[in-house]
DNA sequence: CCTCCACAGGAAGCGCAGGAGT
DNA sequence: ACTCCTGCGCTTCCTGTGGAGG
């Protein structure tokens, strides 16, 4: 029986998990000086008592844009700290610095209008309770202090594509400005969605993307110097092999260039060590690393998958499973690739598989929706049907071994419907 | 060449739940 | 508490689309 210092005494690769954790932020962002440079240089007006212009950052995930604003906070905050400090100056810089507020608000969670604007006013009040507030006193609350103090309030809204009225959102606080004779409000808007701006209304965008800026991918020399840089202090030296770094910046490069990606290669990898009594990670690791972690995405996507998609999923796997013994009993190496499905021949089965499962079937409209879905999380792959092919359809093809898609989605329904 | 097949995907409309306005 | 509205999931209907077959 083993006891806690036992496990707490294991030899570990580690030295300090958190350096791994998405969540972590470095005290310096490598190759990302450009981007810091020019998000510092539209902010700094707030620290001579001028409204600053508001920047709309995008990019892809994991490119370090969330990292690189939070980073520029931080530094503004210190500055207006260090400021206030030696406020005796009687410099006017000195006097508006001390005046200067960043406010960073999670759009994710806080999603709408009401809510970001109760989330500033909680920021700029901490004391006053503003649950059951209406908006126009929200507002007028964010107003009176911004005047009162006269400060600058930059606003920081991430993943600002999740609200769902932004444009009145933006209105509303860009309307403040003209209310406002000192002082003023700023914002800092970050998306991942490329393509975002183009549906907003285009008062609003002319308001948000005064300055804009895109963060590009990281290649995979750039990936490899960010996982060296967190090898250093997260694990203990020597433990990772260069080629072994090389490898997941690769990996990770070839897939999405999202930095957490790589980050949580390292992590796993680093756990299959420690679980088998390695002391040094290799490519061999990483490999695995990599094959779990991609398989724990496919099984977290499927079982959060509405019922009828997983169905759809299933049927996909039925029919992948059947076809695979047929071909290898009757034509042995089977022609190239005719583990592609019809889409036809799917709907068939799905709707088999609803009466088994006593669910409603969903029309064959829907189901080419739910298709489209599937394809878009990558669990299947579909081509258009070539020659050799009556008519115009889907061929389509499974992601993963169906036998394992086909075990995690009859558990899920085994759960659901135990439940019932 | 035309027609048919086996679909893809747009448009319109419908019932419902949940939020806003009063 | 009540209506009214809006967004969402879905169906029905319809118009392509591209190769097979006559």
């Amino acid at each position: 029986m083993p006891s806690f210092s036992d496990i707490l005494n294991r030899p570990t690769v580690f030295a300090d998990r958190n350096v791994l954790s998405p969540h972590y932020v470095p005290s310096i962002l490598p190759f990302r000086d450009k981007e810091i440079g020019k998000i510092m240089a539209a902010v700094s007006p707030a620290l001579k008592g001028e409204r600053p212009r508001n920047i709309f950052v995008y990019g892809k995930t994991g490119t370090g844009k969330t990292a690189s604003v939070k980073h520029v906070a931080a530094k503004f905050e210190s500055h207006t700290a260090t400021a206030r400090a030696d406020a005796a100056g009687t410099a006017k810089s000195a006097a508006a610095s001390s005046r200067a507020k960043t406010c960073y608000v999670n759009c994710r969670m806080y999603n709408s209008r009401y809510r970001v604007i109760q989330k500033i006013v909680k920021e700029l009040l901490p004391s006053l309770d503003s649950m059951g507030f209406g908006l126009a006193m929200l507002y007028e609350k964010m107003m009176e202090s911004v005047l009162t103090s006269g400060a600058h309030l930059i606003v920081v809204l991430d993943e600002v594509d999740m609200v769902k009225d932004l444009d009145d959102l933006l209105y509303t606080l860009t309307r403040a400005n003209d209310e406002l004779k000192q002082g003023g409000v700023s914002l800092i808007g970050i998306s991942n969605k490329l393509t975002f701006k183009d549906q907003l209304d285009p008062r609003s965008r002319s308001s948000l993307c005064e300055n804009e800026m895109v963060f590009a991918p990281y290649t995979a020399n750039q990936l490899a110097a960010i996982i060296d840089q967190r090898v250093k202090t997260g694990f203990k030296p020597h433990t990772v092999e260069e080629s072994a770094v090389n490898l997941a910046a690769a990996l990770t490069a070839s897939e999405t260039g999202d930095a957490r990606y790589a980050l949580k290669l390292l992590m796993k990898s680093g756990e299959i060590a420690d679980d088998r009594g390695i002391k040094k990670i290799t490519d061999k690791e990483i490999e695995e690393a990599r094959h779990t972690a991609d398989t724990e995405v496919a099984f977290e996507a499927i079982s959060t998958l509405p019922d009828h998609q997983q169905m759809v999923l299933l049927a996909v796997a039925h029919l992948a499973i059947d076809k695979g013994k047929n071909t290898r009993l009757t034509t042995g190496t089977a022609d190239e690739d005719d583990s592609f499905l019809t889409s036809g021949e799917v709907y068939e089965e799905y709707c088999k598989q609803a009466k088994h499962h006593r669910k409603p079937r969903r029309s064959a409209r829907w189901y080419r929706e739910y298709l489209n879905d599937l394809e878009m999380l990558g669990l299947i792959t579909t081509i258009e049907s070539g020659a050799g092919m009556r008519g115009r359809t889907r061929l389509i093809r499974i992601g993963f071994p169906p036998a394992d898609v086909k075990k995690i989605i009859e558990k899920n329904f085994s759960i659901i419907e135990g439940k019932d």
